[in-house]
DNA sequence: GCCAACGTTGGC
DNA sequence: GCCAACGTTGGC
């Protein structure tokens, strides 16, 4: 299939571009929508392109580019009492929530800001300003081509 | 810090 | 199955 590509957002006081290119790669955990889960569980694969995207900042925007370094697994988190994404109702037999692994690819030049988005004809059907509340969310090829370009000018 | 949007829960 | 209450996200 081809490459797909994505959007994960991520408040950069909890984890950021900066320590996803620190760490290389890390598990996408404390997804907690049934949407959000199910792209991740059937429709992320390997080498899917992911725009990364920092929420309550200032301004909030896309600042980097990561892909999936490993399709869905069983979210760990889940299954431990003492973690705030504990699911009471989940077991290691019948898990409820999946998460996948990204890994860091660059840093865009400049980051393209949701002001900047929304002022952008071609990207006015984008999922991110359709719709709030959605913390993993498909993107058009030619949404992220164009966004890669106004990051570089 | 406020609050709109909207997903989830649970009583009935 | 409906829907009110509640909780969370995330822009501003």
């Amino acid at each position: 299939m081809a490459r797909q590509y994505w959007l994960v957002k991520s408040e950069p006081d909890v984890y950021s571009i900066d320590d996803l290119e620190r760490d290389g790669e890390t598990f996408w955990d404390g997804v907690r929508n049934y949407s959000a889960r199910n792209l991740m569980r059937d429709k992320m694969r390997v080498g899917d392109r992911v725009l990364y995207y920092h929420s309550n900042a200032k301004p909030p925007g896309v600042v980097g580019i990561a892909e999936v370094a490993r399709e869905s697994y069983p979210d760990h988190t889940q299954f431990d009492p003492k973690s705030k994404y504990h699911d009471p109702k989940a077991t290691e037999e019948k898990p409820r929530w999946f998460m996948v692994d990204i890994a860091f690819v660059e840093k865009l030049p400049r980051a393209v800001s949701l002001p900047e988005i929304k002022d952008t004809k071609a990207l006015s059907e984008m999922v991110l300003v359709n719709r709030s509340r959605l913390s993993v969310q498909p993107v058009r090829k030619s949404e992220y081509d164009l966004i890669l370009r106004m990051s570089r000018s």
